[in-house]
DNA sequence: GACTAAGCGAGACGGTACGTCGCGTCTTAAA
DNA sequence: TTTAAGACGCGACGTACCGTCTCGCTTAGTC
């Protein structure tokens, strides 16, 4: 079949056959479709049989795509990480981390995103296809990001030696998942400040 | 309901009638079997039927106590949770917040209960009465535990003054929940030594 | 203990325990009870289960007289039958029957009866013990009213000699339950007067 | 509501496809089996739950056809009556009006029939659907064909004029269906050859 | 004037069937 | 080739009543 299939961008363009014009377009209002249920009434009531009435798009295709209502979640989030980019550059090493916090609490608490993250977290957490997924694309990233972030705050001095990406990683998010999924606690603009101001001395040399 | 029932300190205190010892039996029954489904197979296939059906239960008898599977799940966590009390007593705040974490960080590693959490969390975080039940026994707990070992260390000079002990509480769970949901990054007694380590820079004076 | 409990028609009443009255007073409300249900959302919604309830007898009571609703509705109805009495006396016999059907069509289609009768009549059909019941008192009343009609008749010389009582009563009666039944056509006066004139010839000599 | 499903006869008929005869195979099995069960263990032990046991039909396929078990019971005696053909054409009056009547009484008597009509007429006198559905098939059938049998009879100067048929009808039907409901008198041939015996004086100039 | 036993209320329980929802598979016909 | 349409088997849902059972309280009439 067509390799090209996924990665379709380049010059010889002449290849994008019809079919997959159709494909494509039909993949857009299925995710559209997803993400105006997943706003609306939340992950709970997030149904293939739903998408499949409003989008218009038959179950079968649907079912061809995805292979359950999990995956085809996780394929929204996805979409919209797409869109998301952290970019925490930044004078310091603190306001670096600061912009980074608190881009995610605000996506957290005030996007699609949180309710998403909400509904998709006891799948991701069970499911090893999905997990597999999700790591390798958002945890990753996020650690490859604070990599580079402490990299940096090392070379400026500002960040001590022997931090462990990974660990700085679960510092940063951990509370805010952990507000986001069990405590309820409210987040805002003032946590992530503090959020950091707090962990500071523990980065510091 | 039964007022008179639940609070029958009085000197009559005696009749505990034979309705409620059924009930009681019914109910050990009923969390013993889910307890063992959910070890079997997950939460994923927790099923009031299946519950039903293994312990003899009739489907009814259970709705008449839990409205859903996810209270269901709910009341066996909370019926675990019972059981484990965190004591973190110890000679000083280091060794009192490294056992705390250790504890946990077994807890949820090691137990049942890890697989629990997996599959309650995203109900516990969409489900408004499923989440104030959860927050006010469990949340509130852990709150209360680490504000007294705050208390402790401030008064022993160990822990700086000003600590929000709901911030603190994000900080030593944060990062071991968002191993257990999202990074599945491997916990062990390590990990939970490392956390401290790292952390205590942060709360020291 | 108390054989005479159930065959107390002795001539020592005093036998009569206190404990009669108790449950006099219980019948009454149960059938009164289940009247009102009857009358007010039909057959279909009669339950056991509501007539406890409304009535604050127990469950466990009611089951203690009536084996099923059947039974219960079917108690019913004949307490409503004990008031009605048909007295077809009259000056001539197409005055009688005339006035027997007339009496039956009222009562089928502006009393309460109708409704039981439309619901309970499948049970009847179906019930062996509740036809055995329904026969002995309701049916074989209305052949006796029917066979002392048509010898009154005879004897006058106005009806035919060789009438078979059964035959008749099926004549009169049939129409009002195959209206009130299946064919659903309305059943006023001018019914009942119409169908007696239509039959009369039939009955002449 | 599938009109074009059944009155197909246009020129474009062809368009049998091939979802409709997956439909019909289904029905078909389906009422074989709820005919089945009605004569195994009559009217009251019909279940839906049984009905997709025993054919294999998915018990939701069987409710996207028919709304309750009556539904379904009525579908599988309209089917029977399909079948049955009245035909009361003969040489006189009376021979028709017998033949008609027994043919009843055999059918209600003999067949199957008898037992569902006996199971389902309490549902029909008091489910306003069911009814409706029943008059304009069956008892308007019932009454076309009296219709004609009168106006043959007054032709032929039989039978007299100023008979209503919806009269004639419930006294032909009417004392069968007496018998089969409540009064539980046996019926044979003999019983239809006395009844119209009885009745053609009433009919007669 | 306390005692005894029938009648009763309360209600927990195992069970059956209900009617609904969504799943994921499959077949067909049109684009 | 891909899709829309949709029938279907399936499994679980949560509900409503069923009929049974056990438990103590009430309530007469008896001793």
């Amino acid at each position: 079949m067509n390799d090209a299939d996924t990665a379709d961008g380049g010059p010889a363009g002449a290849t994008a056959s019809g079919h997959q014009k159709r494909r494509a377009r039909t993949e857009r209002v299925v995710l559209d479709t997803t993400r105006e249920l997943l706003a609306g009434s939340g992950f709970g009531s997030l149904t293939i049989e739903r998408v499949a009435e409003r989008s218009g798009v038959a179950k079968s295709t649907i079912y061809r795509r995805y292979r359950s209502r999990n995956d085809l979640a996780l394929a929204v989030l996805l979409d919209m990480l797409g869109d998301v980019s952290t970019l925490p550059y930044a004078e310091d090493s603190r306001a670096e981390l600061t912009r980074m916090v608190n881009r995610t609490v605000d996506l957290m608490s005030n996007s699609l995103l949180g309710r998403i993250m909400q509904g998709l977290v006891s799948e991701v957490a069970a499911d090893v296809e999905l997990a597999k997924t999700y790591r390798e694309t958002v945890v990753a990233k996020r650690v490859r990001e604070v990599t580079a972030l402490v990299d940096r705050g090392v070379e400026r001095g500002e960040l001590r030696e022997g931090l462990e990406p990974e660990l700085v990683t679960d510092l940063l998010l951990g509370p805010i998942y952990y507000r986001l999924f069990l405590s309820g606690e409210p987040m805002d603009e003032g946590f992530g400040t503090r959020l950091v101001s707090t962990l500071l001395p523990a980065f510091t040399p």
